[in-house]
DNA sequence: ACAAAAGTGTTAGTTCTACACCCATGA
DNA sequence: TCATGGGTGTAGAACTAACACTTTTGT
């Protein structure tokens, strides 16, 4: 009984979506990160006033690469272009976009249960993207969004759907990559100083690394080379610049 | 005009699913590792008797978990229930599912392009498995599938879609987390001696590991329990027997 | 006794870790 | 000249890799 109901709206929202051309039941979504003020930020959109956030996304058109659909959304959404994306997780539970704030705001604002993208059965593939901090400027288009903010990881606001388990996930594969695949240098600007680099991974690990077994660590690799002082009014050593060997 | 028609295609073969109640568009692959005759090997269907091979799948229920899907489909297949099954990755291309010598094989038959599950618009969450030797017994009811194989990954036949570059994500995937998550446990079966646990880890990573060493790292882990000593009718001494510590 | 293959030991080399020491800079 | 913080050195521990030696077992 019950599923069926539940079965004729998923079906009119997804010939909904059909007539744009996009896969029903599927999305992409963003865990976008950057490095600011010592801290790992993440990007985060405030739905309908509510104080609850959640990730970018965005669908997938039916003639585009799902990777391509995540590139483009994030295109439309912050103009960049060379960003760095890796595919890590598929949000697949059932229940996962039933989120009982949104169903409540939905209801008291008089919208029928078919009004949009909010509440039907959706897998979402989800990738997360390193940007340099400032590059950035996103815009506001969407329907039920009414703010976007770069949020500090370790105080992240409430969020919705299964978003919160979709950073931490995030958050892991960032970690176990970013030695391996060199990410780190889409997130500072070049030239970076060492300790700069260091406290990076300091607020990518949540952990403290010793300051000269770092250095060494790092050197030894012989992907960055030095291109000069740094000369700056502070009352020490200046730190050597640094930029990403390619 | 032509992605005009294929968008009228996929409507269509859309819309089976959902009265079917499945998931438009998705489905799930897995990549059934056994570990055989020294070997790593990996369960493939071959398509129309035309010595082209594919892995298992199956799609999704409306109101069934991703996971829960692929557990379902490998059930279904083998029998099995208490399989180790990890997401690893998500096949989004958008051209993956038209492969010509499926679509040369439909026309020849006489199938309209709307026939089936194999040359719509198709993103494929993929799963690796992993089962002991002998446990599995696979049963063939599909369309168009006309025989199941072992096959050794160091000898693999020639495979539809993008499969061959899902197997070789797969592996990687397996060589990344077998130590961390000790999945070895689910390849072999138990009691194992450590010249069998050492054998498994060359076939995952088709290099030699030093003997006495491969030992002291293992024993070191404090993950394995030595529960006697295997008295073979071999000319040497017989090896210890291991099992996993819970 | 011998071959085969497992268990154990040894040694040199490398890497990790903590900490000490020195150096440049501005107040 | 002092505090701050970057750069470099070093000794001990831990880990790695190659190889030698010993033990068990069936023929």
């Amino acid at each position: 009984m019950d599923t069926d109901k539940n079965h004729e709206i998923n079906l009119q929202a997804s010939e909904k979506q059909y007539s744009k051309n996009l896969l029903p039941s599927l999305s992409v979504n963003s865990v976008l990160f950057s490095y600011h003020n010592e801290a790992l930020n993440v990007l985060l959109l405030e739905f309908a006033e509510t104080d609850y956030f959640m990730l970018p996304g965005g669908f997938i058109k039916n003639d585009e690469d799902v990777d391509e659909a995540a590139l483009r959304s994030l295109k439309e959404r912050t103009g960049l272009n060379n960003i760095y994306l890796e595919q890590f997780y598929v949000a697949g539970k059932a229940g996962r976009t039933s989120d009982p704030v949104v169903l409540e705001y939905l209801e008291k604002e008089g919208y029928t249960t078919t009004a949009g993208w909010l509440n039907q059965r959706n897998v979402s593939v989800c990738y997360f993207a390193l940007v340099s901090e400032k590059r950035v400027k996103p815009e506001i288009k969407e329907n039920f969004i009414s703010e976007y903010k770069w949020t500090d990881l370790q105080k992240l606001p409430q969020l919705l759907f299964d978003h919160y388990d979709i950073i931490q996930k995030a958050i892991s594969r960032l970690q176990a990559d970013i030695d391996q695949k060199l990410l780190f240098h889409n997130l500072l600007s070049e030239p970076f100083t060492m300790p700069e680099l260091r406290k990076l991974y300091e607020a990518v690990f949540q952990k403290q690394f010793t300051r000269s077994n770092f250095q060494r660590k790092m050197l030894k690799r012989n992907i960055l080379v030095r291109v000069g002082k740094k000369l700056e009014g502070r009352a020490n050593k200046a730190p050597y610049l640094y930029k990403f060997k390619k």
